[in-house]
DNA sequence: ATGACAGGTTCACGGCCAGGAAACAGTCAG
DNA sequence: CTGACTGTTTCCTGGCCGTGAACCTGTCAT
């Protein structure tokens, strides 16, 4: 996702859009002070400022995004699954999986909802869903996406950024 | 809490202590272009630089912080147990001894209230308890959450933020 | 002090079971 | 026919949980 350069205080209403829309804005203060933030993807400068330190912003907001943001993978109709600019083609089962995973993006979704999702008139073995979240794993791994397990619960999806462990300082 | 200044680069391990502390900080640049920032409690300024500017600075980082201690610790109903930003998956047992700690957070939880959440119906060997705390205790070490002992009294849970207030000075 | 002791920490082990992985076979489209 | 998709069987890894035991460290009685 691009971060949107909004002057500050003439385009007013299209920062609260972006606010509603929790997209990343770097505020080109022209007078005045700029407003207090509404969340953690908003940064601002004075204009007129240096080139490097405008891409400094840009790259700290694009680094709160990873955190916080939901940079949502999209998946379209023809099972086609984009993500941080990379993507991969779903076979139908497989696409049917991930949507569900989608809808609950971060949450965890049980092994039954999965299977509902997956075959939505009768499932077929025990084992089925256990072979089709492995090969849904290995697809989706080129494109910064991971299934995580939670044991006994269920799985959940995670995006790269989004790392479940932190770095061992 | 808080912001705390630091000038950059000359104060670069200053800062490296406040980001793993997780300490909100305004870095005044004084020279070269500021560090990409590792989590969202840090902002900078060009030195010098004008009061208002950095006053507004200083609260957008208020303003985040808050957004950020609202967060506390948040254990759902699958066992994923969330906070700053990361989770981690708690087994059935060490998830009832977190809700236990949680329930009371920050205040000393006997072990036999412990012992009674974690086995509502009936605790087994004395030791258990002991282990899985040492176990809960790795696990969560990962995501800015700890248990401290209180000797002959129990445990109590602690936050990172917590735990520069109680060790600061 | 010294030694016994209680409270805590940590490790290693075994049983149990959910989930992971490989290998194979059937179906269908190009 | 070939290759992609799907489902099944089968085996095995690894997580979870309890136990026993070693060890460490304050505390207390002598």
């Amino acid at each position: 996702m691009e971060v949107v350069l909004v002057r500050w205080p003439a385009e007013r209403t299209r920062r609260e859009l972006l606010v509603r829309d929790e997209i990343p804005r770097l505020l080109l203060v022209e007078d005045g002070l700029p407003p207090a933030p509404d969340d953690c993807l908003e940064d601002w400068v004075r204009v007129p400022a240096a080139d490097s330190d405008m891409a400094a912003r840009i790259d700290g907001l694009k680094m709160r995004l990873g955190l916080h943001g939901r940079e949502a993978a999209d998946l379209d109709e023809n099972g086609v699954l984009r993500f941080s600019g990379r993507w991969v083609a779903l076979p139908p089962v497989e696409a049917r999986l991930m949507s569900a995973l989608l809808d609950r993006q971060g949450a965890v979704v049980s092994r039954e909802a999965l299977a509902r999702s997956g075959w939505p008139d009768g499932a077929p073995g025990r084992n089925a869903l256990d072979v089709h979240v492995l090969r849904l794993r290995r697809r989706i791994d080129g494109i910064g996406l991971a299934i995580r397990t939670v044991r006994s619960r269920g799985y959940l999806l995670e995006t790269e950024v989004h790392r479940q462990q932190a770095s061992g300082a």
